[in-house]
DNA sequence: CGTAAAATTGAGCTGTCTCAATCAATGTGG
DNA sequence: CCACATTGATTGAGACAGCTCAATTTTACG
């Protein structure tokens, strides 16, 4: 049996959905696979977790009962290492998964830490699993939504490898914007954009000092603007070809 | 149904695993996942495609028709900047795919290129898919060589954005050690190491010239010996001391 | 309104790169 | 099986991207 969320049954949400009778509505919903139904009352808060901006929300080597997806606020997946310093491996926006990885195995082998305050629930491995089996659409989107974690990975090797500073920050700002045109949330032409130098440096990489001088760099050359955690691109085409 | 290769039926080989009707034995062993029966032939090397030494294999962004396994040699997957930089992601060694996401993915979005002259074998994708509908054994495999290549990616982006050139290095020459090893394939205190130091350069995000220096110290401070395309670790508690 | 977190700025330093030349090894064709 | 051609390794001198340290200002938030 095949079932094609937002598309076989697009009307009703997720009420006639084969993951109905797996309670997994919410994980579609929460992922944003599947648009509650319009008559229909947001899903409740109950079940998730609240957490404050900039706490670790689940530690490094720490052993999962579920697999946990960021509902509101921000997050970054990050290595802490031993000699102390931090490397960002990815950014977790609200509606994805922590990391795919955990879709296959219960230990989380990386720490999460918040950037703003929010929420996440919790789903059961092993219904999601099962959900996996019993839908193919559903497991393709998962396979497809890891593959897309790998693909940010990879990319984000050659640019720590391979890329200076300036490349590099424009890239992650490229990606985020990216990442929410995808998910129709340009406003204008500045999105939501809560990271702080400290992150931008974390996940580049590179250290806050030297972060803070060369965003003042695209801001004095007219390519970006921040103000209020937002970021506005100016300049597309310049950042672009920084980034290149 | 369930079958544990290389467990439920050891003493047979793949002669009497589920894959068989399906002509997936060979996959098995080429990955190393099935020992063949002892009075068997070795698989012939029909379907096999010799390629050389410092080959590009297949090209980033060519879609391909099924899943390329590496039989024999080495290779490396690595991506290939519009700056003319390289940037090496994984090393591939014999028995390995080429990468898992091909398992998910028609699409390559890497190169790969060939370290020593070797050959590889393709299988067909809708095959191995079923290979693992079939037997949750098989599809547990392949899930978990995902996730082991994403750890290693993870540890990678680590490496790259936050430790110095030595420990990278270090770190290199430890994870391959430690492959082999879990691969039985030590040798005394010395295993098989064709990569050249433009490699270890385009793993480590470093400079041939740099690489040079550093592996000389490490040679000079008696931790490493290369000869005649192996590697001999001679002190490996101080080289994990320099990777730590 | 007060305190903690974040950003900025400047001066000086260093790990790694570039360039360039030389030497060693490896492979290839005759 | 040798000689040449290619690829890889080494070495040194100089340059610079990005770091450290440290002080100051600005912003965020309970």
């Amino acid at each position: 049996m095949t079932v094609t969320p937002g598309q076989s049954a697009p009307k009703t949400g997720c009420s006639n959905c084969v993951m109905r009778g797996l309670g997994l509505c919410t994980v579609l919903i929460d992922l944003g696979w599947e648009r509650p139904y319009a008559g229909e009352q947001q899903p409740v808060a109950q079940n998730k977790t609240a957490f404050a901006a900039r706490r670790t929300i689940f530690h490094q080597n720490q052993t999962l009962a579920g697999v946990p997806v960021i509902c509101e606020g921000w997050a970054t997946s990050l290595m802490k290492l031993s000699n102390g310093r931090r490397q960002i491996l990815s950014i977790v926006m609200p509606g994805e998964l922590v990391t795919c990885r955990l879709l296959f195995e219960r230990q989380l082998h990386l720490s999460i830490d918040a950037v703003t305050r929010g929420s996440y629930r919790t789903f059961d491995l092993a219904q999601l699993r099962a959900a996996m089996t019993v839908s193919p659409d559903i497991f393709d989107k998962f396979l497809l939504s890891y593959n897309d974690e790998r693909n940010r990975a990879d990319q984000l090797i050659a640019d720590l490898g391979r890329r200076t500073a300036t490349g590099r920050i424009a890239r992650l700002l490229l990606e985020i914007w990216g990442r929410q045109e995808k998910a129709g949330k340009i406003d204008g032409n500045s999105i939501e954009f809560p990271l702080r130098q400290t992150h931008i440096a974390d996940a580049t990489g590179l250290t806050t000092v030297y972060v803070s001088k060369v965003i003042n760099g695209f801001r004095s050359g007219s390519l970006v603007e921040f103000s209020d955690r937002s970021l506005k691109i100016l300049d597309i085409e310049k950042l672009r070809q920084l980034a290149a």
